[in-house]
DNA sequence: GCAAATTAATGATTTATTCAAG
DNA sequence: CTTGAATAAATCATTAATTTGC
């Protein structure tokens, strides 16, 4: 059941993440990652899939959608009891007394560190980049080695037994299935553009 | 002013898109597109490329708020009359009075030929990919010819006068300024990856 | 035990809100 | 004040858990 949950001949519906991927991004946001850059979303992205197939579209929507939900869930506290927080949870969950110290101090951590608004100019192609670096990488093929420049980073990867896994695993996805989700290269690169900018049309 | 809003070497801050930009975008709102494809979004933004410097993102954001914005407008018509429309309004915007019946019937000619939902799937990379369209056409060198396969589609461009300079112009973009705005080249292709999923360090 | 039916999680889009450049 | 750009909130839709009847 788990085993085969974000491998590779599947269903492909929709990103399936493995209990690994999930581990790493939790682990990344339980660390302060809220909003992470285009070039850290590329570089979860291709970290991640040593562990199977994923697009960094779905790094950046698992870090929209739990950052999103982490609030919310944060609000639904008050179901049972009148006062927010000091009601029956004990820390039921197991992540909800250390996160509240967890996060005062590495709030500040990862965030571009120049000021709110003035790094967004930098952050604006998120979106857009993101994917883009997929689809150049995928054709260069790309590194895991060169420990250079060690300036004053704090790894939040401590190269662990799956980074053996990595250079294994790193490319099922261009000998296997490939699964027909028509990313981008059957929209992009193959077919040239059918002609005109016309648009469909609709019956009487 | 105008000759020098969009072009290349101005000052490169936001898209400041050209008075013709703005007349086809309109143009295309009005015949009722909402929220475009990938790929029309794509032909959208190669094609007002020949006006000035563009990107799909602009094309992208550009329908987002002038769709967001066209609905907080009609709502914003309670301020200073009790009633919603039946105040002042005797149609003093130009395109208020038909754009309602307008809407009426081409308000299903431009999505999706598929249901509502069932489309979906069909554009849910359009964040995504449409940049890498960008990308890929600009190493391959797009075409404007081909009109093959006329469907039963109606055409929004009806080849003006500036389709002739769609093929004079279209690439300001690679001998111009550039404008430094590290799109994607310099965070994707050059550059290789520094090293490990790394984040940034706080002082103490 | 096992599928169909139902419910809960959660991946993916759309809409509303906000910020700042001009 | 207008509007491009970005984020947060709300919504939809699909998949996994789970229940239920056999």
């Amino acid at each position: 059941m788990e085993a085969l949950s974000g491998r590779v001949g599947v269903k492909c519906g929709r990103w399936n993440p493995t209990a690994e991927q999930v581990k790493v991004l939790t682990e990344l946001f339980r660390a302060g990652l809220r909003t992470p850059s285009t070039e850290q979303i590329q570089r979860i992205s291709t970290h991640l899939s040593a562990f199977g197939k994923v697009e960094s579209k779905n790094v950046f929507y698992w870090f929209q959608n739990h950052k999103a939900r982490e609030r919310h869930h944060h609000k639904k506290r008050r179901r049972g009891a009148s006062s927010p927080d000091s009601g029956s949870g004990s820390g039921s969950n197991e992540d909800d007394g250390r996160a509240a110290s967890h996060e005062a101090e590495v709030d500040l951590v990862l965030q571009p560190p120049e000021s709110k608004r003035e790094a967004r100019s930098y952050n604006h192609h998120r979106l857009m980049t993101c994917y883009v670096r997929d689809v150049v990488e995928q054709q260069e093929a790309y590194f895991w080695e060169r420990p250079t420049r060690e300036v004053e980073t704090l790894e939040l990867f401590p190269l662990k037994s799956y980074d053996l896994e990595a250079e294994k695993v790193r490319y099922v996805r261009s000998a296997g299935e490939q699964c027909r989700e028509f990313s981008f290269f059957d929209v992009a690169a193959g077919r040239d553009p059918p002609l005109e900018l016309r648009l469909c049309s609709f019956g009487p």
